[in-house]
DNA sequence: TTGAAAACTTAACACTGTTAATTAAATTTA
DNA sequence: TAAATTTAATTAACAGTGTTAAGTTTTCAA
């Protein structure tokens, strides 16, 4: 019994490899330039060895995906800390502005490309990352409406909005869409101004 | 001269051919499926003709966006009918979502992907289209603003914060995100409902 | 009609993701 | 311990991608 456990650990070692690897090549080099032969190259293996620990490129995206929301979580554990939930979501956004901004290669994989979600379909399974970051926010708007410091609506829309708002933001920048509404030099700092003014606005007088 | 001058509307008539059978097989067959070679086989030329027209696949792939920026922009005619810039503005983002459920590929093109943005610095060239669509946005919140409808803000930051908004629910729509927040039947609603939040939420009381 | 210019094609390069068949290594059984 | 079996990894191949260089055909002017 000791050595299958010991095997399924080594396989669980290589799959981390991968998947460590692959982060690596597309933090350095970009999304589109991450292909299963460079991974393959990068870990000392042949190509399709790949195939023996992930289904498809796209479950390798996927589960590099998975490690961007851990990160992203993981910068937002000092939130609890702010008890004002005005407060607490403004600074909520101030984080996601600054991990898409920070991290532009994992940004693009976790809310722009189709690949992890198609890998998602496929596998038939849910997704506790995702569904744990929406989770947070909800749970802030609705805290916020709780106290009445924001106008009565439903939970799900505003937090539609708010999300929508600061993603648009995130993505438009990464796409260089922003600086054709304002120079390049200012286009971080008017995105920031674009989510107090939002906050502001939906601040219940 | 007339001889010179037809052969240039020969080519000109080319080009055309080349982008429309484009934007038809993306719109097809979706982003991702289009490629040089499928597009010259439905011209009947030989992939490497497609070179003698465009610099590359990303300058085709951004003029067919123009095409896209055209079609929004003949969206938004009815629009000057309106004259509460309130009214107007929210009628606008109803025309913007709309247009990005309903050409989800073209709406991929003009603000997902990167390549005819890349194509754009490429040719060292300005974005008349993408202006244009950005210019009139500015002006009506400039135009809420002058009459007293909205807090007085900078017109960038407010423009900046409207645009991304509604960039951000056509995006998370099409990539299949929003459907993580509320049922796939419901997406559509409240996204509209979002939308009319906004409206409602930056009026000023 | 010849010669130059323009338009177009063929062949090739260096990639991509992925599958089937094959070899090498590790483990179990006799 | 040696043979048989299972597991792991590889090689070869397919069908596709964008793109360039070289060669061919067509068009037009002198």
């Amino acid at each position: 019994m000791g050595i299958v456990a010991r095997k399924e650990k080594q396989k669980q070692e290589i799959r981390s490899l991968i998947l460590e690897e692959s982060m690596k090549l597309f933090v350095e080099e970009g999304f589109s330039k991450v292909s299963v032969r460079k991974i393959a190259e990068r870990i000392q293996y042949s190509p399709t060895t790949l195939y023996l620990y992930f289904k498809d490129k796209n479950e390798i995206l996927f589960y590099c995906c998975e490690s961007g929301f851990k990160k992203m979580l993981e910068q937002n554990i000092a939130l609890g800390l702010i008890s004002d939930p005005i407060e607490r979501l403004h600074q909520m956004g101030v984080n996601y502005l600054n991990f898409g901004l920070e991290n532009p290669e994992y940004y693009d994989l976790m809310f722009i490309q189709e690949a992890p979600m198609s890998a998602l379909i496929d596998m038939g399974a849910g997704w506790s990352s995702g569904d744990q970051a929406l989770e947070a926010l909800k749970m802030i708007v609705q805290d916020a409406m709780d106290k009445g410091l924001l106008v009565p609506a439903k939970v799900e829309t505003v937090a539609m909005a708010v999300w929508s708002m600061v993603h648009g933001l995130v993505s438009l920048a990464i796409r260089q869409r922003l600086d054709k509404l304002v120079a390049a030099e200012e286009v971080e700092n008017t995105m920031h101004e674009s989510l107090d003014w939002l906050l502001k606005t939906m601040k219940k007088a």
